[in-house]
DNA sequence: CCCATATTCAACCGCATGCTTGATTATCAA
DNA sequence: TTGATAATCAAGCATGCGGTTGAATATGGG
């Protein structure tokens, strides 16, 4: 899908400022990544964590500025809730980089089809090794 | 490293770490932007930024760091060249999430549909915008 | 050689971040 | 009312970031 059929060519900087600095941190991604698919409380989402509750608490604002995570509080308890919707903007930014590793898989596929073609009769149970992702020269 | 490494589950944190915090400055976004096709000298880089020359030096640090550029000396210029490899394990950390907004977009079209059907006989010069369906995953 | 050019290094400043511990607010339950 | 629970606020500390200016390090050209 090409970038400008639902979002301007380039979107508000600021929200991307903030969607890539809140993604900038392992802790946050995790909480992103256990939000997947349901909701939670600020103290369950801490569980896993070897850092206080405040601090978990204060990533999860990281995220509700970032326009990632919304909070609902009924009494005393706070229900976090994925918002992925600024993630798309992200993703439409690093999606506009997708032709280079696109072309490099490409180029890869091309050199392994061609180590295929000239194996003399590959044993049918050996699979063709998978591709690995290229490491920088 | 595995032959997951193509799709991999969860990549290296610290490169994430490193990738998603370098693209949280819409400065160094602007750069790798510029980097799109072409190699660019640094002072060439720096030209349109109304910083000064080095922190647009240490702005391209920062992205040689996070694996997004690579910097090649002649002499004494510096070439630098967009290495959008790293880019590549960001989008499949965002990617994630496309279903979110895939449904949404869904949830849309559908909104839009029965916007439609409930009128009675619109105009035909002014054609609903066509919205692109997203690929389901 | 002499000087301009291209880039980096170094020191400094203001401010934000990530974590801690302790206090506070608010709610639920006995 | 009393007390436990959920979450945030607040202060303090170490660290890092983004910007500046000034100096240093090569390198190329006259």
């Amino acid at each position: 899908m090409s970038a400008s059929d639902l979002t301007p060519e380039e979107p508000d900087p600021a929200t991307l400022d903030r969607v890539f600095a809140a993604l900038a941190d392992p802790v946050r991604r995790a909480i992103l990544r256990r939000l997947d698919g349901r909701d939670l409380l600020v103290s369950e989402l801490a569980e896993p964590f070897a850092i206080s509750l405040q601090a978990v608490s204060r990533h999860i604002q990281v995220l509700v500025r970032a326009g990632l995570v919304t909070q609902e509080r009924t009494g005393r308890i706070s229900r976090c809730r994925l918002d992925a919707g600024p993630i798309y903007q992200a993703a439409v930014w690093v999606n506009h980089y997708s032709k280079y590793w696109q072309a490099q898989f490409d180029t890869l596929a091309v050199w392994l089809d061609e180590i295929e073609r000239r194996k003399p009769a590959a044993s049918p149970t050996a699979a063709r090794p998978r591709l690995k992702r290229a490491r920088r020269a």
